[in-house]
DNA sequence: ACGCTCGGTTGCGATTCGCAACTTAGTCAC
DNA sequence: GTGACTAAGTTGCGAATCGCAACCGAGCGT
């Protein structure tokens, strides 16, 4: 009776990025978006939320807030280790909406290694075997059985 | 100026798993939960929202209602293909949790792979070189740079 | 002194959440 | 056949969030 997530990490993950703006956000951050008005006009996000979230990923640490000019002081948003930690998450997002949500007039985005120019995937493997695992091989490290 | 995530797949994907009880949800069928009662049990979600997020994941094809009983007739909710698809999101942010969410007291979960017992790990690779890959080593297939 | 930019804050109606009570269809015990 | 019980919801309603729009404040440029 167990499998992917009989854990409380999901939701304390839940507690950053589980609303319908945080990865969003995120996401405009790690397209380059830093400034307060960049991420407003590219997103469409209200102001009000969008501070909401920007406190909310700084006391995180999920991002820093950095003065980019005195005169007046003027901050910018900075993905922290943590920040840049959730890419993962983002890409295996984005990778189910392309594979299962796509807008049949919408063109599937493939990411590709900047070097290789070859084709990226995210998956779950095996530190063993080396074998890419579907969520029912795979249980916690403290139980028996596997989850249907 | 590029890199994950300009698209729409993102917020494609957000409409079915962007808020905070969705993944939960998701996260107790992966676990074994399929009937209502029990979701609502473990979860403590409240019944109407229970409701509203397992029909919104029929609707989009993420979950099936099945009869498990006649006379009465009753539920239940399995994962469809696509919704088994989704375990890498939940890995991702389950990893993630784990390492930057944790709260100290508790205990990091280690997923491993029912068979070898060795600890699982998702990450993104390239299909070429197989090297591991950092958010800011990814870029779009139709683009030149790659993102800070 | 006037307008402009950037990064917010404030107000307020509309939507969504969360709790609790109720409903429906059928079973089982008496 | 009446009453208690179960599972899967539905309904009502106050409380918290969202989303739009207007406003604010520090400093710059003219």
């Amino acid at each position: 009776m167990t499998s992917i997530a009989e854990n409380d990490s999901i939701s304390a993950a839940l507690e950053v990025i589980g609303d319908r703006w945080s990865l969003l956000v995120l996401r405009g951050v790690f397209r380059g978006l830093h400034r307060f008005g960049e991420l407003r006009d590219d997103l469409g996000i209200a102001s009000n939320l969008l501070t909401d979230r920007l406190t909310r990923f700084v006391e995180h640490g999920v991002l820093e807030k950095v003065p980019y000019q005195q005169r007046p002081v003027r901050f910018e948003y900075r993905l922290t280790e943590a920040g840049r930690a959730l890419s993962p998450v983002l890409i295996a997002i984005m990778q189910w909406g392309d594979s299962y949500r796509q807008d049949p007039s919408g063109v599937p985005t493939t990411l590709v290694h900047g070097e290789c120019n070859a084709p990226v995937r995210n998956l779950t493997h095996c530190t063993e075997c080396n074998e890419p695992l579907e969520a029912n091989q795979i249980r916690r490290a403290d139980q028996r059985t596997s989850a249907t």
